[in-house]
DNA sequence: AGCATCACCTGGCTGC
DNA sequence: TGCAGCCAGGTGATGC
């Protein structure tokens, strides 16, 4: 599932590609991919625009247009963007729900099979560019970087699991199941405790924690998960997927310490952790 | 306001 | 082999 190394990944793939380059035609054909306004307005609104920028805060994509515009992309679930040079040789994957062509005849695909994905335009942008409604987001650990004493502020007083917390873009944006499980896992803390209770040290553990586990994902250019379709913008695999300690490894040993990693349910969701190693 | 729960959706997996 | 049913999960709406 595209969490922030994935999405990052995806940006520093359109900064390579699409930046720069007009799009001279948009053709939405999934039913559910533009949903906060028509697919005729997104497209009239785009096309023969030029991409200045391609920035990103925690999973939102934000291509920043030459007229001020920013076109937003949330992968979700399933999404997947593709850079096609040569469309003519490659035929359009199933579920390809929008399809820019680009000055110069190359194209950019829109792959969601699950149709979760979003893509959205808006003219109601910040001094940086950014949409507004990034504003509600809080710091991403990677754009922004996240200090100790930042993280400790935005957990405090949280009576709910971690793991809840760090999933919470509200709080911090960028981190989904995948992320949140190993981060726990590296900074030596259970998903289930309390979000508020960390002290001094724990704190310290967790903010390096998201600092190195994120670092490493994006020089590996995310997880590719055997069900799920994360790809690189080029079609690429990402090569985090062989680093995870806990995420998905239930009942395999725990590397730190060889007992049993466990599956738990956290928030309805599900959650992997070391409950011998992890505090 | 903050927290919990559910709905959205399809492909892949499990179990019969 | 076929098929029903469950599970995966990011986000926004809804309820408490």
């Amino acid at each position: 599932m595209p969490e922030l190394p994935e999405v990052e990944t995806v940006r520093r793939g359109l900064e390579a590609t699409v930046v720069g380059c007009r799009m001279d035609r948009v053709k939405i054909t999934g039913r559910r991919s533009v949903r906060r306004q028509s697919p005729a307005e997104l497209r009239r609104r785009v096309e023969g625009r030029r991409i200045e920028r391609a920035d990103r805060r925690g999973k939102y994509l934000a291509l920043l247009l030459d007229d001020g515009q920013a076109l937003v992309i949330h992968l979700r679930m399933s999404g997947q963007l593709l850079y096609v040079p040569q469309p003519a040789r490659l035929r359009a994957a199933k579920h390809t729900h929008v399809v820019v062509r680009m000055e110069g005849g190359a194209e950019l695909r829109f792959v969601d099979a699950r149709t979760f994905g979003e893509w959205y335009v808006t003219r109601d942008v910040r001094d940086d560019g950014l949409p507004a409604e990034f504003d509600a987001f809080g710091p991403d650990p990677f754009a922004d970087g996240l200090p100790v004493r930042v993280l400790r502020g935005r957990l405090a007083g949280r009576r709910t699991a971690l793991k809840v917390a760090l999933t919470n873009q509200a709080v911090i944006a960028g981190l989904g199941n995948i992320y949140a499980d190993e981060i726990c896992f590296v900074a030596r803390l259970r998903p289930e405790r309390l979000a508020g209770s960390l002290d001094d040290e724990e704190s310290r553990r967790l903010a390096r924690a998201i600092g190195s586990v994120l670092t490493d994902a994006v020089q590996l250019r995310g997880s590719s998960l055997r069900d799920a379709s994360y790809r690189d913008l080029m079609g690429e695999l990402g090569e985090y997927q062989g680093r995870h300690c806990v995420y998905g490894r239930a009942g395999a040993d725990c590397p730190r310490c060889g007992h049993e990693v466990q599956k738990l349910k956290i928030g309805a969701r599900s959650a992997y952790a070391c409950e011998h190693c992890q505090g």
